[in-house]
DNA sequence: GTCTATATTCGGATAGAC
DNA sequence: GTCTATCCGAATATAGAC
């Protein structure tokens, strides 16, 4: 089961919307935007349906035109927050030197969450009890995974465990930053110290192992 | 304001307990076993206090004799789980070599964090709205931090941002264990390199900086 | 699509007797 | 300390008219 609602419409052309279609998603994506507001105020698991409608001017029901259930409307949320990650990767203009381009990715990922700490939780931490997201919005979030893969492997990082190391030193900057100085910088300062003792670390590796071949090689021969 | 309870009772000495007051002790205790039992269950926030009383046979209210409100509860288990874990970190025979000791209190971090995902949860990340542990509940979380910090120093591990950057890479080795494998141990098995990187990169920035000196030294002379 | 009205369930917390 | 009884509020969700 899926929390996504496929609203009801019958244009011509299944891909373009009408006039109507383009209302509806205008003013779910202003739902949204409260969405977001309140939980700030209240915690993610605190948004209330009645506050949601009061803050758009809908009576509570209303709302189950644009969602399916509460489930439905975290769905939405997520996918626009993972929507929202993927285009600030995409906008920022590709550096030259590969790890140059991997501490600016992580500076970025690591302010991005502490921007807005419901919005990393929602995202990054399963915290609301039954949901799931569902696959199309899962699908921004695979995206993103895609393009740091390419990056990391631009960098020469593409090892056995290099990836699940480099995906845990991220998330872990990520999450003091959130829990202990949300809005500050002080484990984005470290972005770049850590992105080179990782690289080092890979590079390190890959030297003893190929000195390892070598060994081997010139005992055979 | 605080969340604990103090329960009223009336012995001559302050620091030891009559009967009634371990009685009453020993069924709290039953009582926060059974809270992480439906924690587990139904989610964090989703304990009920009529389910709990159920569990051990009371009625919803009598639970206020043993907690002063829900949050209440959450800062007796949160002060349980921070106990948890400082005593298995002193339970542990400590290693010779201090690096060592080093990749094996981060693979316990990780492992505990794993065992348990609401533990994680409470103890690590905020997400109860309204929730913020007592002084009381945060002091084995105090000890804790003691004892790692000291365990670093005798490692040499001291420079300003160390301890930060140390913390973000067992907090995301730890939640990527959680979150990805939960009762695995793909993230558990990175922790040896993890620390071997680390201290390399501190190994190295010690270097670079003692070569600094000794060359404005000999500038100087 | 939006409304009113309502169903339904459940939550935490309190009063006061025993 | 434990109970019964109850309060009070809040929540999501549905029915059906317009």
């Amino acid at each position: 089961m899926t929390h996504r609602f496929i609203p009801p419409h019958d244009e011509d052309a299944p891909g373009s919307l009408d006039r109507r279609g383009r209302r509806h998603l205008a003013k779910r994506s202003r739902i949204i935007e409260n969405a977001w507001a309140l939980a700030r105020r209240d915690g993610l698991a605190g948004i209330s349906l009645r506050d949601l409608a009061d803050s758009v001017d809908l009576r509570q029901p209303s709302l189950y035109a644009y969602f399916e259930s509460k489930l439905g409307l975290y769905d939405a949320m997520f996918e626009e927050g993972q929507r929202q990650l993927l285009a600030r990767s995409l906008a920022r203009e590709r550096l030259p030197d590969p790890r140059d381009e991997l501490v600016a990715i992580v500076e970025d990922l690591v302010r991005f969450s502490s921007e807005d700490t419901v919005r990393h939780q929602l995202l990054f931490q399963r915290t609301i009890p039954g949901f799931e997201p569902s696959e199309v919005a899962m699908e921004p979030a695979r995206e993103f995974v895609d393009l740091m893969t390419e990056r990391l492997r631009a960098a020469r990082i593409d090892g056995p465990g290099d990836v699940d190391l480099f995906s845990a030193i991220v998330s872990g900057l990520a999450h003091q930053q959130v829990a202990n100085d949300p809005g500050g910088d002080r484990w984005v300062r470290l972005a770049r110290r850590v992105v080179e003792a990782f690289v080092a670390d890979v590079d390190r590796r890959a030297d003893r192992s190929s000195k390892q071949r070598t060994t081997r090689r010139s005992l055979k021969t």
